[in-house]
DNA sequence: ATGTCAAATAATATCGATAATGATGTCATA
DNA sequence: TATGACATCATTATCGATATTATTTGACAT
C-alpha cells in the first residue's frame, strides 16, 4: 500500500501516531476528550490495532492518557499543568542552551544559522510552515547539548507548549509581539557563545508568550 | 480469565508490560538484543497484541527501541548513556528535592518517615524487596515537588540507572558501601528543612554509586 | 420519587489468520 | 571467485472477528 501523500513514513501505525499528535496538538481532538477506537478507525480509515499502537505511543508524549480497561482520552489541559510544563522547559532548555554553548562546534553553529534563516524565510510561508521552522530553530538551539535525553524531553515539552498555545488561541496573534526581534536576540547571543545573555533571552522569550499564555487560560 | 496471582491488575497488556520491564531492568532481556513478537509471546503466554502494546509502552519509558519495520529491541547500553542519565538524575532530582524542601507539609514529612523506616526493615527481607523500598524511599523524597512531571522524569531515570546497576553487577557488592548511612543523613537533612545538605547528600550518594558503577562498566 | 439490581448495550481488549516486508541463501554470469 | 538478480524463508504489521469488561437503561420494590 502506497502512502498517496508522498510521506517517506509507510506505516499505518506511524501514520496514525502522527495524524493523530497534530489532531491534539491542534485541538482538534480537545483536551479529556474521550477516544473511542471505532471513532478514530474511521477518521483514520485504518485498523484498530494502527489506532491503538498510536495512543499507545502518545502515551509516551503525555499527550493521551490511558485508562486501564476504559479506553483512552486526550491528557486533560489546565492551568497548573500549563505552568508546570512552562517552568521545566525554562530549566531544562536553560540547562541544555548551556551545555550546547559550552560545546560549541563549527557545524553545530553553522545548521544554527541555517535553520535561523530559514525560520525567518517561512514567516511569510503560512502558519504551518513557520511552526515547523520554529521547532527546528529551537531545537537546533538545544542540539549540541551532548545530552539525547535532556533533548527528548525539551522537545516533549515543547509541543506540550504549543497545544497549549494552540488551545488558548488558534489565532496567530501571539505573532503581534515583536517575536522576531526576540529570535535575533537569542541567535546571536549562541553564536557569540555568550550563554547568560542566551539563556536570558531564552528564558525571556518562553515567560513572555507563557504569560500572554496564561491570561487566554484564565478566560 | 482470572489472574492466579491475585494481583489487582487485570489486563494482559499490564501483565506483559510489567514482566518485561522486570525482565529488562534486570537483565533477563540483555541490551540490544532483538525482541521477537512470537519468541515473548510463548514467554508470557499471551497473544501478540499485548505484546506488541506492552513494548510499545516500554518505548516510552526508554527501555525498548523500535525499528521501523523491522520490530523492537531492548535499548541499547553504554557508558555515555549511563553517565548521561546519572548527569540528568542529579540535576533534576537536585531541583525535585529542593522544591519539596521549600514546599514541606507535615504529611510529607510523615510519609518519609514512614518509607525510611520501612526500607531500613526490608534490609534483611531479600534484595527484590529492599529494592523496591528503596526506590519508593527516593521517589517520596521528590514527591513534594508539586510537578508531577519532573517526578514522572526522576522515577524513569531512576529506572534507568537501576538496569545499569543490575547490567554491572547482579550480586549486591554495592550494599558494602555504608549506603545506609548516606541514606540516612539525606532524610535527616530532609526532614530538618536544611535543602543543600539534603541535596549534597543525595547528590553524593548518586556519584559514589555512579563512580562504582562506570568502573565495572570499563571492564 | 428514589435507590437497587439485572438485562441490554456499547466499547475495549484480545485472539488467530493473512498480507506486507525485510533477511537469507542460491545460482547463473562475468 | 565475486556479484547481482531472484526465489525462499522468517518476522512483522495489519485485519476481522470474538470474548471481556464497563456503562447505560429500565423495571421493580421501597
Amino acid at each position: 500500500m502506497m502512502d498517496d501523500t508522498g510521506s517517506k513514513e509507510s506505516s499505518a501505525t506511524h501514520g496514525a501516531y502522527l495524524t493523530l499528535r497534530d489532531m491534539i496538538l491542534t485541538g482538534a481532538l480537545p483536551a479529556s476528550q474521550k477516544l473511542k477506537i471505532e471513532q478514530l478507525r474511521t477518521i483514520l480509515d485504518t485498523g484498530a490495532s494502527p489506532v491503538r499502537e498510536a495512543l499507545s505511543l502518545l502515551t509516551s508524549d503525555m499527550l493521551v492518557e490511558r485508562i486501564d480497561q476504559r479506553g483512552f482520552r486526550a491528557a486533560p489541559a489546565n492551568k497548573a499543568n500549563f505552568e508546570e510544563i512552562l517552568a521545566l522547559r525554562c530549566t531544562l532548555e536553560d540547562l541544555a542552551l548551556r551545555q550546547s554553548i559550552e560545546r560549541a562546534t563549527p557545524s553545530w553553529e553553522e545548521n544554527l544559522v541555517l535553520v535561523h534563516h530559514r525560520m525567518k524565510k517561512a514567516r511569510d510561508k503560512g502558519l504551518a510552515v513557520f511552526e515547523e521552522a520554529h521547532k527546528i530553530f529551537h531545537m537546533a538551539l538545544l542540539a549540541n547539548s551532548g545530552s539525547p535525553m535532556l533533548e527528548r524531553f525539551c522537545s516533549q515539552l515543547y509541543d506540550l507548549n504549543i497545544r497549549y498555545r494552540n488551545l488558548a488561541a488558534r489565532s496567530s496573534a501571539y505573532q503581534q509581539r515583536d517575536v522576531s526581534g526576540e529570535h535575533d536576540e537569542i541567535f546571536e547571543a549562541t553564536i557569540q557563545g555568550d550563554a547568560d545573555r542566551a539563556s536570558a533571552a531564552l528564558l525571556q522569550h518562553y515567560r513572555l508568550t507563557g504569560e500572554y499564555l496564561a491570561r487566554a487560560l484564565d478566560t
